[in-house]
DNA sequence: CCCCTTTTGTTGGAATTACAACAGATTTAT
DNA sequence: ATAAATCTGTTGTAATTCCAACAAAAGGGG
């Protein structure tokens, strides 16, 4: 755990604790890492969950899968983040997503109810941490009003556009990569993957932007 | 605020406070009552909040509007329901929603700030307040997960059924009534409003579900 | 280096949705 | 009560997306 100290004390569920106290605070929320592997199932859509995740490496999305198979990911979560605490906080018996590792990753699991009532000796930090949650859990909800902005786009091209500018805002740069492959993008904005493709072609033809896989840059908006 | 005290001793965020304290908690907290007539904005796209509001009495819908002014609605909230909270808890400093009164409405609003850092007064409500908020941010995150669920469907058919079917579980009974007339379905539902309507218009005609305005019928999955 | 697998892009046809226009039904205003 | 405004459903056409198939490009393993 001690490896981790550098990723947690920039988790901002601990902000505002010394990091001398962490390992204590830790232990007494009985925190408990796993491992693994690429693929793997961390939380099955349907169960009942009590602890959240945190990402100490590696990388998990935050899935729904329909009848027909097609995938629609709802979030990303990479190294720091916080998974499932939302769920954890609402006490739902039903979790409505599937957690999946998307690569190999370390996850750091809290109960919440160890979190939400505290022992005496951990009094201090229980409304530090109460609220840093609030924190997490608000600024998650406006990432997920952005993330319904991207897919209230009428057309897939609208919805690429939408979700490519704003990542380039967040790169603060007009060059920048995108953390999915095509497939994923396309679960990400409930589109098909061919269309997709082919509607991103065609931004590149029109002078829109240009890319190379997982690389783009938007050349301004004379193409559109 | 006599008037509202009925209302407020059931809004979650008030939740283990006895009725007797709330009239000066509110006080404490400088709660602010306002009217607004249907169909005036009360918080505007790209402005800075500070303050979240309570419904009183009349609903409240939570918007975006496209460059085409097609609108998308995210959420509504009625009687007793929060709005603005997760903006004002996250202190952005560009609100990406509007929120309009679909109805004449009484609201009350809290400054954020207030709630959070508390008079020595108060202090004893302090935390309680904050883990009922976390309650309630919680619990929107897994209502907007659930919006996206409806959204991600492929088709408006599917849109149509998922969001139905939810309705008709969370009134217990196949028949029920739905808050919203047809455009603003389509607004809620990401799609036009008259191709939804022929769509309704062939369930209905494959056994499906039966319809008149805003009361529906489920018919079981026959005609699927 | 070669072979196999996966990813990406392309294409034509089918399916679905958006759009515009309009008629009928319902609600609101005078 | 009547007229005006709004809502709802219908329809034909245009536009867009999905689907399936496949070729090209890229990546990984022996």
């Amino acid at each position: 755990m001690n490896k981790y100290l550098p990723v947690l004390k920039r988790v901002n569920l601990f902000r505002g604790i010394e990091e001398a106290e962490l390992q204590s605070l830790l232990s007494c929320l009985s925190a408990k890492e796993s491992h693994y592997e690429k693929g793997q199932t961390i939380f099955f859509n349907g169960e009942s969950i009590e602890r959240f995740g945190i990402v100490l490496s590696g990388e998990v999305q935050i899935v729904q899968d329909d009848y027909y198979g097609n995938r629609s990911i709802l979030a990303r979560m990479d190294t720091g983040n916080l998974f499932g605490e939302s769920f954890a906080c609402a006490e739902i018996k039903t979790l409505p997503v599937s957690v999946i590792a998307t690569t190999e990753s370390e996850l750091l699991f809290i109960d919440y109810h160890r979190l939400a009532v505290p022992c005496a000796r951990a009094c201090g930090f229980h409304c530090r941490l109460i609220q840093n949650m609030l924190n997490i859990v608000s600024i998650k909800n406006i990432l997920l009003t952005q993330k319904v902005e991207f897919i209230s786009k009428r057309t897939t091209r609208e919805k690429l556009l939408a979700y490519l500018s704003a990542e380039a805002k967040r790169a603060g740069s007009n060059r920048f990569s995108i953390p999915f492959n095509r497939q994923q993008l396309a679960d990400y904005l409930f589109v098909e993957r061919s269309a997709m493709s082919a509607e991103l072609s065609k931004l590149k033809k029109s002078g829109a932007l240009t890319f190379h896989k997982n690389q783009f840059e938007l050349l301004g908006i004379g193409g559109l």
